[in-house]
DNA sequence: GCTATCATTTGATCTAGATCAAGTTAAGTT
DNA sequence: AACTTAACTTGATCTAGATCAAATGATAGC
């Protein structure tokens, strides 16, 4: 077994960048951003030399946030935005009897408080699943440097629009899909992230309580642990409290039958790529 | 009972801009966006006289689309985002076995293709639930006139994430509410959008079938005719085929018991104004 | 106006998944 | 190590809402 949750992989990765191993020449501090493993994916821009450093100069270190505690909560003024490091977050929202609903997990790499823009107020709280190390981007400067970085404001309105083709998938998941869907299509999901992220596809930790799964995929703890014994006896994946590892991607892929495009035969592929 | 669907209030709308009347002095077509009325709902942004010009020049009119025909389809290449002038529509995605997922209902003044900035291709289809007229704004002029006009990025950064917000909130309706919530909430928000239109609140004509509210909130259309029946028999509403009168609003707003934030008690209440 | 087709309503059943109720395991705490 | 507490699992029931099945009302084409 694990020692402890700082054993998870995706902790793992920003481990260059905890703080104790801050003290460094302040050459090396100066290049943060180009020296971050996950720089392609919070920024993948193509930066010049001139621009990184722009960039790196806005942007705030901050010491981590300990599991279970709030980097925002809902309500609280939106200031900044900020990119995932190490650990994971969970964002949700409280409606009036003060039940959560579940956003979005979140891990390095990925950007954070974009949803607050409008209303100048975080919409939704962000809490550490696990000890969480974030770079803190303001927004104000981040707003006066899209001035000058031609391709930065395009590059946010791309994460949004990502965010929110993500969403539209995640809707009629909750809409339509049994409950079977609903879980392979988290597992399988989560796996491409790791993937993305260098980790192991096939085996992974969860930073998150079944409850939270539960609460993400609209369903009733009981039925993801059922569910987690169905697809163990089905040899699809192991399970061990926290641990997975898929055996059978493929058949997840296939149950988890996916909301998106239902991609058109159109060989040329080109206007799929990334912007 | 009324003659047609062209007799929905939100065509009313736009009337003074379909094609019979465009024969208009040039002076005039220069200033499209200043006299539209729906201009503080598409672009709420205090422009100058001259950036008001910019914009509108980029700014194609269409014929109608007629009722059942598609704006755009999902995986068509994305060139343009587009303003609602008159009429609504539904987005929705397809998913493989070619169940469709209705994402939402678009009424006058709202911009629709935003979701497909970050892959070039439109990640859901566009159709028409009545005569549909709307504004083309070719996104590569967009993207270059927001170098010029400080503040248009921004604005777009924030209706998408008005966007991400509102789809949280259905999130959470989705995977938590009852039925009778659902419903519920999702007249009450019609009936906001009304309002913000200059329309009645209580009274309007839905332009989509009971299928497609089924389908957006994640239900079978049995539920949603028996729903309307029961809010009739409870004498929340009356309703008439596509005609709805709200009766009791208040109501309504408890059953729909919004996941928006638990608004705290903080009255000094400028934080949640509009940016 | 007449007929075919489609949308909506209403009623009768059926079931996926929730809820309730114990256990079990894990991980701290004293 | 013994005790708490919380997270998870498993089984038994129950129910909200789906599905099935007509009947009815609207709309469109002829």
């Amino acid at each position: 077994m694990e020692s402890s949750d700082s054993a998870l992989e995706i902790n793992q990765a920003g481990r260059q960048y905890m703080p104790q191993e801050r003290i460094v020449k302040l050459e090396d501090i100066r290049s943060h951003c180009q020296k971050c493993s996950l720089f392609q994916l919070c920024m993948p821009m193509g930066l010049g030399e001139g621009d990184l450093n722009k960039l790196d100069k806005i942007i705030k270190r901050r010491r981590p946030v300990e599991k279970g505690e709030y980097l925002y909560r809902m309500g609280d003024p939106f200031r900044s935005m900020f990119a995932v490091r190490a650990g994971s977050l969970k964002t949700f929202t409280t409606d009036q009897e003060g039940q959560e609903q579940i956003i979005g997990f979140h891990l390095p790499g990925e950007l954070l408080g974009l949803d607050a823009i409008s209303r100048g107020v975080h919409s939704c709280s962000a809490k550490a699943l696990e000890t969480v190390s974030v770079c803190e981007i303001p927004y104000e400067r981040l707003e006066a440097l899209s001035q000058e970085i031609p391709g930065l404001s395009h590059h946010l309105l791309s994460l949004m629009s990502e965010e929110l083709q993500h969403e539209h998938c995640h809707m009629a998941l909750l809409a339509r899909a049994p409950v079977e869907s609903r879980l392979a299509s988290f597992l399988v999901q989560l796996s491409e992230r790791f993937k993305d992220r260098g980790y192991s596809a096939t085996e992974f930790n969860l930073s998150m309580s079944r409850n939270d799964i539960a609460n993400l995929l609209g369903m009733a703890v009981e039925t993801i642990s059922r569910l987690f014994s169905q697809f163990q006896e089905q040899h699809l994946l192991i399970v061990e409290r926290k641990h997975i590892q898929i055996l059978d991607l493929p058949q997840l892929q296939a149950l988890s039958n996916r909301c998106s495009p239902a991609e058109e035969k159109d060989e040329d592929g080109t206007s799929y790529s990334a912007s």
